[in-house]
DNA sequence: CGAAATCTTGAGTATAATCAAAAACGGTGG
DNA sequence: CCACCGTTTTTGATTATACTCAAGATTTCG
């Protein structure tokens, strides 16, 4: 149990500082574990739910169908992240979330978590910041979506999960597990999947990053990152990260 | 002093719920009050504040410029929103705030919010949610950036904007002040101006809005937001807004 | 009234979408 | 271990959307 949960307290740490105490006191909640395969749904849009859950294993996606059918993925979550944090007090799911690939997810309910809150402020302002940093994150794709170029819009998003996984202990030496289909991330990206393709064999063409069977290798940090432009400040990271 | 305050209870009414006492407590805060010039900047990318600001009069955008020298417009806020209340627990800004119009704001101490939100975990909840909120909008925004048509994102920052400001009382009619220019709008979309310009001629066109001076006319809400493909469900509002 | 900003128009170009089909890959069962 | 099926990736050709550049009209404000 403590096992799985280190994760947890792994992420916060990585977005925040608490004492051994409270990283205890995270980790001892009651929490109920569950695995689901991938492609299916947590919470859907409209969902009132009363837990919010914890990846233990595994992607999650958060994602919305517009009225044309289209679908955009509006994050990615990994081991570690709370998806559905913000349903403490929004209590109107704005968003479904799914899993991209099978996942152990920890579900902890809304009134354990107030509890916790009232109870302990500085655990309140950890889990608060989590909450800010997935806006920070959320604005980042604003600027993305918006701005960049298609290769520096594809390059962006690999800096970022490469940067987080490696904040969760997910990355060995310049390469971690991405089991992202390129479908995915055109939806991620607002791409078709025939340009998403296109753009990746740029990079690829660049020597900047290698990216099959579900493995991202980068192989030029510097110049992957200077494609993307890109800025780790929106991560709001408390722990160091080597090739920064 | 408490005329000027009205708007940031009735802001923090709009999207929780709060007791008097409590309404009585934010508008009580100690508040510098400050007039600024349209087009300047409150704070940047990169600072640490130690104060939040409240908008009691005027708007206020938050913006990334990217490397190759591209403005992003992340956020629109108005009347009664906490544009940097993130900055109370992410001591780094991630994106930079400007005053759109000539603007009358009122900052806060940090100290004092945490102060407040420590003796007051219902207060501490409700800007906790105000702080969830702006979230959904950015992820909104990624959705209309990611997957909607020309005209379908145009009216769909039209319909945001003038729920919003119906929710602080910024509406008359069906009408109401958006001081944005075109080349503005194209910065919060990603469209060039011209674009803008021409998507905008489109929805006039269709006989759905009338936006010139400064002034945005809803001639025709259902319409209009059908083609935005509007769902106010992530503006988490608490109020009932009538024509919706 | 005049200058500056903003809006509008036109023409040409680039980026990315769509459509369609072939190649490669991954997992499964025989 | 290999043949087969579905999924994913890749390629090519065509089309559409939106950008850029440039200039002219209009509005705003001092």
């Amino acid at each position: 149990m403590d096992d799985q949960k280190d994760v947890l307290v792994r992420r916060v740490r990585s977005i925040a500082t608490i004492s051994d105490e409270e990283a205890a006191a995270i980790a001892n909640l009651p929490t109920q574990v569950v695995d689901m395969a991938a492609d299916m749904d947590i919470v859907r849009e409209h969902d009132r739910p009363s837990r919010s859950c914890v990846i233990l294993e595994g992607f999650v996606y958060s994602y919305k169908i517009t009225g044309e059918g289209k679908r955009q993925i509006v994050s990615i979550f990994v081991a570690g992240d709370q998806p559905d944090l913000q349903s403490l007090h929004l209590k109107t799911m704005d968003v479904s979330l799914g899993t991209m690939t099978p996942c152990k997810l920890g579900f902890i309910k809304h009134e354990v978590l107030e509890d916790l809150c009232d109870s302990n402020p500085r655990i309140a302002k950890a889990l608060w910041r989590a909450t800010l940093v997935d806006a920070a994150v959320a604005r980042e794709w604003v600027v993305n979506t918006g701005q960049r170029s298609g290769p520096g819009r594809m390059a962006h998003l690999l800096c970022e999960l490469f940067v987080r996984l490696k904040a969760v202990g997910l990355v060995e030496g310049m390469s971690c597990h991405v089991p992202m289909t390129q479908a995915e991330f055109g939806d991620a990206l607002g791409f078709s999947t025939v340009h998403v393709n296109r753009t990746l064999q740029e990079l690829r063409g660049k020597g900047l990053v290698k990216l099959a069977g579900n493995r991202l290798d980068v192989l030029d940090w510097r110049k992957l990152a200077e494609v993307a432009d890109f800025d780790p400040t929106y991560l709001h990271l408390t722990v160091e990260i080597p090739f920064l």
